[in-house]
DNA sequence: ATAACGGACGTGACCACAAATTAGG
DNA sequence: TGCCTAATTTGTGGTCACGTCCGTT
């Protein structure tokens, strides 16, 4: 539900509230973006009649009063300058998402598509798919081996490394950034964080720095601007826990056709072998790998996805006490399997096909 | 302004067992 | 090489315990 408000509170007062800003034009709709041309919170009709040629900035999108400063990777967010700071100053973990500097927009804001579907084609959907997939295109889906040469199958390649933020890496990147930034835009005080972290795995580099800023220009891909390369670079990739934590359903079927088996138990994401930059990418294949990637980015998602149907049916019959599976006793099992035969005969439900 | 309290909320562990997978003959 | 059997691993959902957040006093 849209609350609206029309205020002329400023956000930085302290006093916040859960009313969203009204736009400036029309006073109807909540603002969706803020023109920086003409210094007002402009929603998304009036912008799309009006604003097209002016530079603006989404509307935070916590408390949709102020402009947006930077945009969090890891909660898709664009935030003002307070609310990224009281939300990334809440807990270590969220002081370890990736945030960047949210560009201006130039040009519509949204396509031509329904309003259903505005949201989700904002203009700079292109350079963050571009963004997010220099992350993913570092790692090639490339056998992983170890010192002794063998073959400790893939790491971080195929359909899985895409889903795997390289926050902390390029957190340590941009922090050496954000020094740099922050000499042009002094209002952008990302907290800074250390490198060095419990989580950090060592990434090997192929041969100093040049070579990976060789490696970004060949994908085509550069560092945010104002990026310099650090004297002394830590060399250091880590993966959200969150990150790390969530298997794509979606994606398992892939998984299990383009990826062995690991050995036993799951594949621990913060030892091994350094993970070895990707060496050289045509412009197609390039091309190739982010339009894919894109096409997964569309389809994927973080709800719980049931691959066992059967499972599932199987479960909620189940006996349970306080929730937990309890052991079946003879007479439940011989209701149960007389309800099984039952359902199998009427053949309404049937046996449930396994995936 | 600060501390204490309590409700709301989110997250992970737990359980049994059929199904899926792997290993060995 | 293919088949069979036994052993091992995986996946499933409701509830509880615990920690955190946030508003109130």
């Amino acid at each position: 539900m849209l609350k609206l408000e029309n205020n002329t509170e400023t956000h930085s007062s302290g006093t916040r509230n859960n009313w969203a800003r009204a736009c400036d034009n029309c006073r109807s709709a909540a603002c969706t973006v803020y023109c920086r041309t003409d210094s007002t919170y402009i929603c998304k009709n009036c912008d799309a009649h009006i604003h097209a040629s002016h530079e603006r900035v989404l509307v935070c999108e916590a408390c949709e009063r102020a402009p947006a400063v930077f945009l969090c990777k890891a909660d898709s967010a664009s935030l003002c300058s307070t609310c990224d700071s009281d939300i990334h100053s809440a807990n270590p973990l969220a002081r370890r998402h990736h945030r960047v500097p949210i560009l201006p927009i130039l040009g519509p804001l949204y396509g031509t598509s329904t309003a259903g579907d505005a949201e989700d084609e904002f203009l700079t959907q292109d350079e963050d798919d571009e963004d997010e997939a220099a992350s993913w295109l570092l790692f090639n889906p490339v056998k992983n081996s170890d010192s002794q040469g063998n073959d400790n199958g893939p790491l971080f390649g195929g359909d899985v490394d895409e889903y795997l933020d390289l926050n902390e890496y390029n957190s340590c990147q941009n922090s050496q950034f954000n020094d740099q930034y922050n000499n042009n835009q002094q209002h952008y005080n990302v907290p800074q964080k250390s490198c060095a972290n419990d989580s950090v795995v060592p990434i090997q580099f192929l041969n100093g720095k040049d070579q990976v800023h060789q490696q970004f220009i060949q994908l085509g891909l550069e560092f945010e601007a104002g990026y310099s390369y650090p004297a002394s670079m830590s060399h250091s990739v880590s993966l959200s826990p969150m990150d790390v934590g969530v298997v794509p359903e979606s994606t398992m079927s892939d998984n299990s056709i383009s990826h062995h088996r690991p050995p036993k138990g799951t594949i621990d994401l913060f030892s091994g072998p350094p993970i070895q930059m990707p060496t050289q990418l045509s412009p197609m294949d390039r091309e190739a790998r982010v339009l894919r990637y894109r096409e997964k980015k569309k389809t994927r998602k973080f709800e719980k996805t049931i691959r066992y149907a059967s499972r599932k049916a199987y479960a909620e019959t189940r006996p349970r006490v306080k929730g937990r599976f309890a052991k079946r006793t003879n007479a439940e099992g011989e209701v149960d399997q007389r309800f099984s035969s039952s359902l199998i005969a009427e053949s309404t439900y049937g046996l449930v096909p396994s995936f």
